[in-house]
RNA sequence: GCCCUCGUGGUGAAAUUGGUAGACACAAAGGACUUAAAAUCCUUGCCGCUUGCGGAGUGCCAGUUCGAGUCUGGCCGAGGGCACCA
């Protein structure tokens, strides 16, 4: 028997769908638009098996929407603007652009030989100015609606490589590649006010039903909306101050009322710029590092001001006012009222510094004589010691009833607060979007006019000197607007900015008066199922909500919201991890076994141990190479492996035992086809068509219901089913159009999973019309069906029996039925259930 | 600390949403074919007497029900997200 030649045929197949244009798409209103979009790569120039999992679920939705008459567009690009562009052009020597472009014709290759249903037509690539020029468009339509602005800001200072770092490039509170200490410097800045849109975004989410749960939860909190109260505090001082405004969440523990602690960014702070001791206090804080998370960890430190901070509700009672290291300036006021007894970071701070701390709260099963003592109540209850509050349900009665006292004595007002904050985009770098402004002697900005876009990025620059490499080029930086000498903007745009629009790009890539046009997103937005990981959950994704209100904000052309209307979030590829005697990481392919242990190939004396299994990384060195995949089993079996064992939405554990035997399937199914035809041509002439038909058209209705659901790993649970249920039905002598007829549907079904091998097979048969099998409910019904015998409620044994059969005649079978009539005996029956078709329970 | 998700064989997992627990696959052990190996195929899988049969069994404890992996309450454990957000 001839084996299955995957490198000829997986090859052929994929000429023939390039060379046809296949997969390319065109508006087409008479059909139904299907837009199916996985996140697009970093071109790091190979590919692994995060991509190639992300990509074949993709693909096996694409290819069964394509199946299902949908018009579907399915794009590909490359995220191509970055860092390691800059770090790799350093060390290497060369031009980013040139590395860039290299690795994306690298990358593309290896993508093609997955067999994936891509109109290349479409593909866009962020680097390139045919599409930062929209990019740069986008920005001055959002600064011309006042979305966009410029403001200093705090920001991780690398003072040696001269460069804002990224929170998450700041390790130790050191940079990630000068291992100097980050400073907290104020920069200028442009922003995006995504703030604006905080209630928009978080409504949106509601009508996400096709998103998973986990995401909109994360999106939830980070947008944080809180229900509070604004609080004007009156200031007993010498200086020029008479009130402070603050934000809280608990009005009702005002009468709890012992501090008052600022942001040392508190305009306030102004007064006490010459005090040395406040100036040494101010150093200390942010030694404490910029992020919020090691700003979590620190320890509360203050200080105290001459300040009086009066208590609207009780004016007798006067606190003092510090500044605190806790009390961030951009969020609420930059100012808070402690009340220690009801907040755990109050009351660690009133300890400290000897603060009272006075409980107005009680749990409802303690006496008013309850005190905190240890740490801080936040439970419900009731208000004590209060005044005119006591007795108030806590929470919610409190809170409300506290605010309205305070907004008719106009001490205070209602207010909704949001924890996110507008999104900092300048980037102090090279490989990035160039950000269409110049600036005047004075510092003014100025919009670079539209017949000037692009403003292109310099090629030939020094990337080894230190600080923004734009900053570096005089010429490129001078520029003239209306006759006047201006300076460039040097900072580039953060690359989630080029990641926040492309989705729409897809639609209309050869668009060039501006970044997409109407008629094209009218028919393919929003994208119907949008995959990729998980943890884009909250920065991408919410990017990308903001960018669509954003430009459809004050639009009359145009108003969609939403850009992704489904999303699936896959999970990762996973390997044992191993390690030698003198524990260092091993890759899988530096290993043999031996009798069931694993040595190191070149050193047989030494031993391997195995690790867990963790998701792929290089450092661990547990990554397979996917192109080694492909080249030694094949595509089909890669797409096979990486969907089988695993719900998509979970880690998958690659292994070289289940990438093998998904291979050798292959091949099985193979000999089957081989089997299959050679029972055609012998034309039976046996009509006894029911068993494969209803078969058939079972494993195609969980095909079917498995793809609706992301189920691919049942899917493929089915076609084992499948084989080994036509290596032996297939000799019972059916006629040809039964066969074929039936056999065709079937491998319909499989080509979305495993295209190549699928098409082969269909083009022997001669089938040239391909359309989704649709199943027939009507013909899924069997005659004869078993039913469950339980005796209370123990499962006894089953009766075999046609379909519809009334209780009366199951009871008279179970009576015959030597086994489970010793059961019954000669006991009474209390009571029967009896659910049809399915089950009979006996109660004795 | 707060929020979310999840606990099923040696392993990855199924279970028509309250109705046959462990489909399908990996690994392991035994067997068949073979001079042998590889490949292939079959069987087994917890506890008892041993063809068969009976019992236990879905993290633990209780509850609802004729019937619970599935529903309810409590506990334990794992993973993920956020974290001085006032």
């Amino acid at each position: 028997m001839e084996r299955y030649n995957f490198k000829l045929i997986e090859n052929k197949w994929q000429k023939l769908w390039e060379s046809n244009k296949t997969f390319a798409t065109t508006i087409d209103k008479s059909k139904k638009k299907f837009y199916c979009l996985e996140m697009f790569p970093y071109p790091s120039g190979k590919i692994h098996m995060g991509h190639v999992r992300n990509y074949t679920i993709g693909d096996v939705l694409a290819r069964y929407k394509i199946l299902q008459g949908y018009n579907v567009l399915h794009p590909m690009g490359w995220d191509s603007f970055g860092m390691p562009a800059e770090n790799a052009a350093r060390q290497n020597n060369l031009d980013p652009k040139t590395w860039t472009e290299s690795n994306i014709q690298k990358m593309k290759l290896q993508l093609k030989k997955l067999g994936l249903s891509i109109d290349w037509d479409r593909e866009i690539s962020t680097c390139s100015d045919d599409y930062y020029i929209h990019q740069q468009k986008f920005f001055l339509e959002l600064l011309k609606k006042k979305l966009v602005y410029r403001k200093e800001n705090y920001v991780n200072w690398d003072p040696v490589d001269k460069t804002v770092l990224a929170n998450e490039q700041v390790i130790d509170g050191k940079g990630w590649r000068s291992g100097a200490i980050v400073e907290r410097k104020k920069l200028n800045q442009w922003f995006f006010n995504i703030s604006k849109f905080s209630q928009n975004l978080l409504d949106g989410l509601e009508t996400l039903d096709n998103w998973p749960n986990k995401v909109k939860v994360m999106q939830k909190n980070w947008i944080g909306k809180s229900f509070g109260c604004e609080i004007d505090f009156k200031i007993e001082s010498d200086l020029p101050v008479n009130k402070i405004q603050c934000f809280t969440t608990r009005p009702d523990t005002l009468f709890g009322f012992s501090f008052l602690a600022l942001s040392v960014d508190h305009e306030i702070s102004n007064y006490f710029k010459d005090d040395p001791d406040f100036f040494k206090f101010k150093e200390e804080c942010s030694k404490t590092g910029t992020t919020e998370e090691a700003l979590a960890v620190g320890e509360k430190i203050g200080f105290k001001t001459k300040l009086k901070a009066i208590n609207p509700l009780n004016p007798s009672q006067k606190v003092p006012v510090y500044f605190a290291n806790f009390v961030l300036m951009d969020y609420g006021f930059g100012a808070v009222f402690g009340c220690p007894a009801h907040d755990q970071r109050d009351f660690d701070f009133a300890k400290k510094y000897n603060l009272e701390i006075k409980t107005v709260v009680k749990p409802d099963e303690e006496n008013e004589s309850f005190q905190v003592t240890n740490e801080a109540y936040t439970g419900s209850g009731k208000l004590i010691n209060s005044d005119f509050l006591n007795g108030l349900n806590v929470p919610d009665e409190s809170i409300i009833k506290t605010i309205k006292i305070l907004e008719e004595k106009k001490l205070g007002k209602k207010k909704i607060n949001f924890r996110l904050k507008d999104w900092g985009v300048s980037r102090q770098r090279y490989w990035g979007c160039p950000i269409p402004i110049a600036y005047d002697d004075a510092g003014n900005p100025y919009p670079i006019p539209d017949e000037m876009l692009p403003v292109k990025l310099p090629e030939n620059i020094d990337l080894n000197s230190k600080g923004n490499p734009l900053d570096n080029q005089s010429s490129w930086k001078e520029v003239q607007i209306n006759g006047k000498k201006l300076t460039r903007e040097t900072d580039t745009l953060d690359t989630f900015v080029c990641s926040s629009w492309y989705y729409l790009r897809f639609c209309s890539p050869k668009e060039k008066s501006y970044g997409f046009s109407k008629d094209d997103i009218d028919y393919w937005m929003p994208v119907d199922q949008y995959i990729g990981g998980v943890e884009h959950a909250i920065l991408h994704l919410l990017y990308s909500r903001f960018f669509m209100q954003a430009l459809s904000f004050e639009n009359t052309k145009f108003n969609i919201l939403e850009p992704f209307n489904g999303l699936f979030t896959q999970g990762m590829v996973c390997h044992e991890t191993y390690k030698d005697p003198d524990n260092n990481w091993v890759s899988p392919e530096e290993i043999e076994t031996i009798d069931g242990k694993k040595y190191l190939k070149n050193d047989k004396s030494k031993l391997i141990t195995v690790g867990p299994s963790e998701s792929m990384s290089k450092s661990k060195k547990n990554t397979i190479d996917p192109e080694d995949i492909i080249n030694n089993y094949g595509a089909d079996s890669a797409r096979l492996f990486i969907l089988s064992d695993s719900p998509p939405e979970k880690d998958v554990q690659w292994s070289e035992e289940g990438i093998i035997s998904s291979y050798k399937f292959i091949q099985k199914l193979w000999s089957l086809n081989t089997v299959i035809l050679d029972e055609i041509n012998k034309d039976h002439q046996k009509n006894n068509n029911e068993e494969l038909e209803i078969y058939t058209q079972k494993f195609l209705k969980k095909i079917t219901e498995n793809l609706e659901k992301f189920s691919y790993n049942k899917i493929i649970a089915n076609l084992y089913e499948l084989y080994s249920f036509l290596s032996k039905e297939i000799k019972n002598s059916y006629k040809k159009e039964v066969l074929i007829n039936n056999y065709k549907k079937i491998l319909i079904a499989m080509t979305p999973i495993i295209p190549h091998f699928a098409n082969e097979c269909l083009e022997i048969l001669e089938i040239k019309e391909i359309k989704w099998p649709e199943y027939d409910e009507s013909k899924l019904r069997e005659d004869i069906i078993n039913i469950v015998i339980q005796f209370n409620g123990k499962k006894r044994g089953l009766i075999k029996t046609e379909l519809n059969t009334t209780e009366k005649t199951l009871i008279e079978k179970i009576n015959k039925d030597e086994k489970l009539i010793k059961y019954l005996d000669d006991k009474n029956i209390k009571k029967t259930i009896y659910v049809k078709n399915k089950l009979i329970n006996i109660i004795i």
